[in-house]
DNA sequence: CTCATTGCAAATTCTTTGCATAAGG
DNA sequence: CCTTATGCAAAGAATTTGCAATGAG
């Protein structure tokens, strides 16, 4: 959980990426964000820590991560893509659509399904999300 | 499957909408597309049927239709917003990463268990969709 | 007739890129 | 050192919007 900047720095190592201080510092980042920020969001962040990163890095390094699979990049609708962590274990989103909310879905078992249904197809699946919008049942 | 263009603008009208010229002819063009357009494609087939539509009307208009509840917006990644007629059965979708070629897939008992899963959580569904990035298997 | 809808062009928003400088290994 | 990454500012792609003219009901 509480990874620190060596740690952050050999993940990005043994990605095939050079440390930069900016990538280690998105990457903190993003690591103890529980919510799902965009890419605004994160330069804001970013910024408290390193005043001197760009708009352009945090795009570029998320480029990099995503590519590099540290990051998983979520496209919602109308809205700016936001990014999470690589999730250990697969999951999905629900969006309330009143507050914003994201809430995260375990899905063991629809993955399993979705998996099977495809491979039967002949495909291997690269990435696979579900989105759910909805909103909270009065009472 | 054949709507002609009464049951079309009739269909607009029912959804609460004004029946125009153009609203008709991209309702149209959507009805008979089995692909799933963006923005960008719905214009330069509706231009062959009525050359005056313009590109902030199509927009316009999927929005409207959207709002209506007759159309469906798919967000895929790093990609312009796609858009269908809303299905009447729910499916999802599998974009194949190599040809960019879109597969839907049917999945009931997929989205009756997603329907539970949320229901036990407080709230109602208000659309869901699952995107799988796949590649065909080799053999 | 009256108000919603349209076309056009300009504006926004999100994201990418060219280039000279800085910094990682 | 040598290359890759960075910041900046400018470019680009997708989508939205203001406004005067048009058209649906």
């Amino acid at each position: 959980m509480c990874a620190d900047i060596t740690d952050l720095a050999q993940a990005l190592r043994n990605a095939g990426l050079r440390a930069t201080q900016q990538r280690t510092v998105l990457l903190s980042i993003l690591m103890e964000s529980a919510d799902h920020p965009n890419a605004d969001e994160l330069y804001a962040r970013a910024k408290t820590i390193d005043d001197s990163v760009s708009l352009a890095t945090v795009y570029r390094t998320l480029s990099a991560l995503e590519e590099a699979g540290l990051v998983r990049k979520l496209s919602f609708e109308n809205e700016p893509s936001r990014f999470e962590i690589t999730p250990v274990a697969e999951h999905d989103h629900l969006i309330d659509i009143d507050s914003g909310e994201v809430i995260e879905l375990s899905s063991d078992e629809i993955t399993r399904l979705r998996q099977e249904m495809v491979e039967r197809m002949g495909y291997e699946i690269l990435s696979q999300h579900t989105l759910i919008r909805a909103r909270k049942k009065p009472g």
